[in-house]
DNA sequence: AATTTTATTGCAACTTTTTGCGGATTTGAT
DNA sequence: ATCAAATCCGCAAAAAGTTGCAATAAAATT
């Protein structure tokens, strides 16, 4: 990153800028100056010109690059487009007749959304908002496991829902994560974490759905070892690198 | 979950902000703090800001995604104003330490929407979206009552509500109605009746509360006596000529 | 080519924004 | 009730931004 020795124009060194803009998607107001040798303040009316055309955004301490992606989704959820994806192929694991256990979390309150609607199954959870999507199901049983409830989360927990759970032996168990690496499955609340184990405990089987940003991610309590689980559902391709180190006997990828 | 090296602008630190909200759905300031390497105070500010932009909700120790956050549609409701009416007088009735039952119906959720919001006090419901409510309070505890789903009313019954309810003795049940005259309480759904009983007995007083044009309607079900309940809540004034043959020892019309 | 005009640039003084810190205060959990 | 953590408040330092202005460079005009 040396600066430039040869007298630049107006032109080019705007036509700098956006290449470095698009490059980084940032910039630094002192780096500029120091790359092309002219004052902070030349940088700055450069910026502001460029972010006057729509070139780019203009910031504190520098500039962004108008695709950088700081303007947030407001009111949707996030990601929806991949958990969409996601619910869908978590969808084909149900069968008629089976018993589902179902936690919370947005992804599979997609994947309640997203069922088939002549399927016939029974499904018990602990979060509110899934059992409301459940709730508009026609065809399905929907069992509520209750218990004190996390604000935070609207999902069940306490010795009610472990309780509860202890009595119940199901086909399938569906959870959401907030983390999961190629060891184990990792979330941030004891409760939920304590619950979630009871819920893969009480299942025949348990699949996790998870966006493929949270792969690699880690929390500080455990939920279980990723042998534990039997299908890792995610918006990937099941071929697709990012696997590198999940793969083993016994865990579907889908 | 390493710190970030260079320096990031503002706006890049609360894009990176919202990306951890919108991933684990909940963060604290200190881990936030640490992973950006920045004081706290600055989180405390970034936080703030996004939560003053409707980005993120802000808690005690550090933020909540959005996206869990019960968004009630107060238009769709019939009669919402009388609901409203009705809600503000029954909330009289809860005082700091009760332990509360409170059913489902639009009323009900009406009266979880307007609880004060320094109430303490701790609340079973059967009911979802009363659940779902109450949960947006700060202070009080909520428990769910949990059981087989009806679809249409979104509350649990069956038995295994039915003997929760047989172990709580709680101060105070408040009810919504599907019917109401001068000799009972009726209602339509079998169900839904059994559990009303259970909550009845569960208490040691009751609260109905209706708007007016229920007053002297029948359904086919009995849930109890008139003189089984201690409160009658409606939006007319309690000295209204409507409460002719309602009136009776041991009821107090609000 | 000389000269006028216009635009660009750097500088200095001043304002605003951002950030971290100490201490008082509130909050949440026990 | 008690105690530690989290928050709030004010402040001060550093960084970034703004403005006016003079010096200089580029462009336009004669």
């Amino acid at each position: 990153m040396h600066p430039i020795q040869t007298q630049m124009l107006k032109r080019e060194r705007q036509a700098f800028i956006m290449k470095q803009i698009n490059l980084h998607n940032r910039i630094l107001s002192a780096d500029l100056g120091l790359m092309l040798n002219v004052s902070e303040d030349t940088i700055r009316r450069d910026l502001n010109e460029l972010a006057e055309a729509g070139e780019l955004v203009k910031v504190h301490g520098g500039a962004l690059s108008k695709s950088y992606h700081y303007d947030y989704a407001p009111s949707t959820t996030y990601a929806l487009s991949e958990k969409t994806v996601i619910a869908q192929k978590a969808a084909t694991l149900i069968e008629d007749g089976m018993f589902v256990i179902l936690g919370g979390g947005t992804t599979v309150r997609e994947l309640a959304r997203l069922l088939p609607v002549d399927l016939k199954a029974t499904f018990f959870t602990i979060s509110l908002t899934t059992a409301l999507q459940l709730c508009d199901h026609p065809t399905i049983d929907v069992i509520f496991l209750g218990g004190t409830l996390v604000k935070n989360s609207q999902i069940s927990v306490g010795g009610e829902v472990i309780s509860r759970l202890n009595e119940i032996k199901a086909d399938l168990c569906i959870m959401g994560t907030n983390a999961i690496d190629t060891e184990c499955i990792t979330d941030t609340d004891l409760e939920a974490v304590q619950v979630k184990k009871s819920m893969i405990k009480a299942s025949k089987r348990s699949a996790v759905v998870t966006i493929s940003e949270k792969l690699g991610s880690t929390q500080k309590l455990q939920v279980c070892e990723l042998s534990d689980i039997d299908y890792l559902v995610t918006d990937l391709p099941a071929d697709a690198p990012q696997f590198l180190g999940y793969r083993r006997e016994g865990l579907v990828i889908l």
